[in-house]
DNA sequence: CCTTGAACCTGGGCGC
DNA sequence: TGCGCCCAGGTTCAAG
């Protein structure tokens, strides 16, 4: 599911269920994810308050008031839903027992503000997703977060850092721009729409992209609108992404390329049609007529 | 270092 | 209905 404009749309809905929210306990339905999670997961959880919930690239971020960071990755199939908590008694006296888990629930977390309670659930039929528990000072250390290239949306990402990063990359510009080391958040949806935008072939090398000027700066801000845009529609629902409160995303109907294979290129006057070819192992979707 | 491809998992869709 | 195959929003690891 989750690129970085989903990710966010989780991030916004989780946050007013979550900041200034206490955990009174954890669910933890099996021993990991993709990965086990760390030791004594739950206990470590369970009576910290959360502080403020973020978001680096396509990781959610919750600081926790002991300075211990949980993070999240969604994965391919991951999500996260809120319930309100109504027969929750207040501290100590949860009835776990009155709720049905769904299949592929794997974690729920009790939480409450106040007189509320809630609990937010983690569902993830392929189980791609990961969680851990991290030192807030050795976040920019640990292996998932060292190598993290830019945020598309900070300011520093513009056509300038595009050419510098590019330069030596002989590999197609696809490849360049689904590299996490380099752009993190980008995804197979987000990099087909910004390269149409941008008119460029996904076929071009990086290194031919960072020669031209006026197409690095294209490209920038094409990488930068399209994730916007898809943040203000709610991000994309291929199949299971949901904001939280449960509606759908809209921004997969206004795609131009992703999952348009034989359909008619949207660019005014083109008459090009939507192709699709494996890069990478990967599916890329473009017009072969309009994106040189 | 660089690049590609397989692997990790489950489920949905399609052809037969 | 059922089976087999292909495909899927991501990342990591091994191998060339």
């Amino acid at each position: 599911m989750p690129e970085l404009p989903e990710v966010e749309i989780v991030r916004r809905g989780l946050a007013p269920a979550m900041e200034g929210a206490t955990i009174t306990s954890v669910e933890l339905r099996r021993d990991g994810l993709r990965f086990p999670f760390p030791d004594r997961f739950g206990a470590r959880l369970a009576g910290r308050k959360i502080l403020a919930l973020g978001r680096r690239a396509k990781y959610l971020l919750a600081d926790l008031d002991d300075g211990m960071v949980l993070t999240a990755h969604l994965g391919m199939s991951g999500s996260f839903r809120i319930e309100e908590d109504a027969d929750a008694v207040l501290p100590g006296n949860f009835d776990h027992g009155r709720f049905a888990a769904a299949k592929h629930d794997h974690v729920v977390l009790h939480l409450v503000i106040g007189t509320r309670a809630a609990r937010v659930t983690y569902n993830d039929p392929r189980r791609f997703g990961y969680m851990d528990l991290v030192a807030r000072p050795a976040l920019v250390d640990h292996p998932h977060f060292a190598g993290l290239g830019l945020e598309p949306l900070g300011n520093e990402l513009d056509g300038g850092f595009i050419a510098a990063r590019f330069a030596a990359k002989n590999t197609p510009i696809k490849a360049a721009l689904l590299d996490q080391r380099i752009i993190a958040g980008l995804g197979n949806i987000y990099v087909c729409e910004a390269l149409w935008r941008s008119g460029l072939s996904p076929l071009r090398t990086a290194a031919s992209v960072a020669q031209n000027r006026r197409e690095t700066r294209t490209l920038a801000i094409a990488i930068r609108q399209v994730l916007l845009d898809a943040i203000a529609a709610g991000g994309s629902t291929l199949r299971d992404h949901r904001q939280t409160d449960g509606q759908l995303g809209y921004f997969q109907h206004a795609f131009d390329a992703y999952g348009r294979e034989g359909d008619p290129c949207h660019r005014a006057s083109c008459a090009g049609i939507i192709e699709r070819l494996v890069q990478s192992g990967r599916s890329t979707f473009h017009c072969p007529r309009c994106q040189r």
